[in-house]
Order: structure tokens, then sequence, then C-alpha cells
DNA sequence: TAACCGTGGTG
DNA sequence: TCACCAAGGTT
């Protein structure tokens, strides 16, 4: 049965490219069984799609069951709160796409009556869909003979076809895009989409591809011509992230901690953390721990106690975060702008936190070991 | 166009 | 330790 479907499959495609036909023909004996594979709901694609945007696939798997158990429906997507949305996508970064998802699916139930749009037109217009997610949902999920052209394939199309110009350039991309267009036959293009981010993920990789065990081997350019076809598309080199040291301090009254609510744009928004920022030239972390406690939530306190510091990295800096605890605060609290709440850990767990400030808990237990610190 | 937006795996 | 980078979107 399976050979047979596979040579009609083939014999459909003929008078496509001959590394389009290898490759479909690849595909379905190659085809990972992962969980947004199993019933292909357009919600269920959806969400996938977000979560493996510039996420590994081996990241997302684990989020991505937790996710729809949770919310297994647009519905009860929309009926939740963000806060609860968030704290789901806790740990998974790039905090925006849970927000514009959750965005998204509340304005689908009111203005759609909770229907997903076919059509990757309607698709584009929801927060946090761009012509790429559109298209994947469009055509993966209904089956729009539209082409989904992510930065696997984009890769995989640069060394069939030698495609040397700047990969983040426009032109790149529009290139590329043409060369599938008239090379894919239209109702072919949703497996084509698919198949591609596999060869991508799996043999066709940034660097050390697998050409000996690549279907389209044969027929590569990069492969055909070059010494080492992992060499394109060429890789932009990006300068080392800055560093940015930062103070925080954990203030703690009767077994409750004072936690604020990062606003809802920007980095982390939406998420909970200490009161705390950077460091000003010249200044002490303690003192800077004094100082951002105050312009933030109106406390003053004496001599902070050093609990740790801890690392982090972020998508474009590193932080070195000194954190302080005080039980001892003074003044009025007065906190500006932002939420503020004071919570005992258990619910602090519950509560959506960034990973630099999941760090920070274990050194915030109830002390065995006083005046610990940790190494760097 | 380019900066911004997290996190974890990898060599 | 370090730089790369992974099913992109927004501003």
């Amino acid at each position: 049965m399976r050979r047979r479907s596979r040579s009609l499959r083939a014999a459909r495609s003929l008078g496509a490219d001959a590394r389009v036909r290898a490759l479909l023909d690849w595909f379905p004996d190659h085809r990972r069984p992962l969980p947004w594979r199993r019933r292909r709901t357009p919600y269920r694609v959806w969400v996938s799609e977000v979560m493996l945007q510039q996420t590994r696939v081996a990241q997302a798997v684990p989020y991505f069951e937790r996710f729809l158990r949770r919310f297994p429906s647009l519905r009860v997507l929309a009926a939740a709160s963000e806060e609860q949305v968030l704290k789901v996508w806790e740990g998974a970064g790039y905090y925006a796409r849970a927000r514009n998802l959750h965005r998204a699916a509340r304005q689908l139930v009111r203005e759609q009556g909770g229907r997903i749009p076919r059509r990757s037109a309607e698709l584009r217009k929801l927060p946090g869909v761009g012509p790429y997610i559109a298209a994947a949902v469009a055509s993966l999920a209904y089956g729009e003979p539209i082409l989904a052209l992510d930065s696997n394939g984009r890769r995989v199309l640069a060394r069939w076809t030698l495609e040397r110009s700047d990969p983040s350039s426009a032109r790149f991309s529009r290139r590329l895009e043409r060369w599938a267009v008239r090379h894919v036959p239209p109702e072919r293009l949703g497996e084509f989409n698919e198949a591609l981010m596999e060869l991508g993920e799996t043999l066709c990789r940034p660097t050390g591809p697998q050409c000996a065990v690549c279907p389209a081997a044969s027929a590569c350019r990069a492969r055909q011509e070059l010494p080492d076809p992992g060499a394109i598309p060429s890789r932009r080199r990006r300068g080392p992230k800055p560093l940015v040291v930062g103070a925080v301090t954990a203030i703690e009254r009767r077994g409750r901690w004072l936690v604020l609510r990062r606003p809802s744009a920007g980095l982390l928004g939406g998420l909970w953390e200490f009161p705390g920022g950077k460091l000003e030239p010249g200044e002490s972390p303690e003192a800077a721990g004094r100082r951002e406690l105050r312009e933030e939530t109106g406390l003053t306190v004496g001599v902070l106690e050093p609990v740790a510091t801890v690392r982090h990295e972020y998508s474009h800096f590193r932080v070195a975060l000194h954190l302080f605890r005080s039980r001892s605060p003074r003044g009025r609290l007065r906190v500006r702008g932002r939420r503020h709440r004071w919570v005992g850990m258990r619910e602090l767990r519950r509560l959506p936190l960034p990973r630099a400030t999941l760090k920070m808990i274990p050194f915030l237990r109830p002390a065995r070991d006083p005046g610990r610190v940790s190494r760097g």
C-alpha cells in the first residue's frame, strides 16, 4: 500500500523539479510523529506554529502538550485570563507570542463565533500572525495552495539553487519564493511546506548538512558545486551580547514577598518580578538595590542582606542580578503604574515568572544556610 | 531595514 | 566560556 501511494504521489508531480519530486517522495517515510501532527485541527496547527517560532521542536513539544491539556480549544483559551496563559507559557520565552495568541482567540470568539479563518489573508490580520504562520495554518490545516517558507525552507532552497544573496535581505526571500512557486505543483504546496521544513531540520541543517543521506543531493547545486554546502546561506556573525548589571531586592514581611507586575508591552511583558533595576555608573549593587526599591515602591531600607548573584541571558543582552533581601522596610508602600502583590512562596509559584526570577527563588527559602552566596 | 523579543541545546 | 541559532512577528 505504502509503495503504491508513494509512486502515485510521485507520478502526479512528474512535471516538478527533480529535487521537489525527491523531497515529496522522501517525506512520507521520514515524517516524525510530532504531537501537532496527530489530529490536525486548525487550532492545534496554529498553537504549534506559534510555539515553534524561534524555538526548537524538542523544546516546544512539552509546552504544546501542556498548553493543549490546559486550553484544549479556542474557546477555552479565550475564556482564560492572560495571567493563566502566561503561566502555562512560563519558561518558553518570547511572551508576546502568548499574549498575542490569547488576544487573537478572544477576538475570534467575540467577532467570528470562535471560528478560525480559513484563508491566509484573513489569518494574517490576527495579532501575532505574520506571513509565515498565516500561510502555514492555511496550507496545513485547510489545504490552501500557498507557500509557507520559514528559515529552514529558505536555507534548503538557497542550497538547492545556490542563492548567494544576503539572507537578511528581502531579495533573498523573494527569489526563493519565486523559485518554489514556479517549481512546485500548487496542489502539492501543503506537503512541500512541511517536507521542506522536515528536511531542513533533520538533514539540511545550518552546519554539517547530511548530504550523504539527502534525497535531493544529486540535484542540489550547493552539494554539487561547493566544497562545503553548509556555507550557504552565509551566516552573519553577531557581536557579543552586552552585560547589564542590576540589583534586585526581595522584601519579606510576615512570610510574604513583594512582587511587581511588568508592563504588558516589551521585555517579559505581564510577568511578575521582585523590585529592582540597573546599576547607575559608579553605583554599588547595594545602593542600586536601595534606590530602585525606593523609586519603585516608596519603601526605604537600611543595610541590605546580599543573597546571591543570578546570571541570565536574554535575546540580545546578558544580566548579572545582585539579589538582596530585607525584612525591615520603612515607609508607606506606593507603587505607581504597575500592579503589586504580597505573596507567600506557594502563591508566588502560581504567578507567571521570568526565568531569572525562578532562579532566585531557591535562595529565598527559609534560611538553613544563612549568608550563603552563589558563586560568581 | 534593523532592532527588539527568551530560552535552551550545542560544538 | 562563547557564539550560534531554532517552524518569526512587531515596531
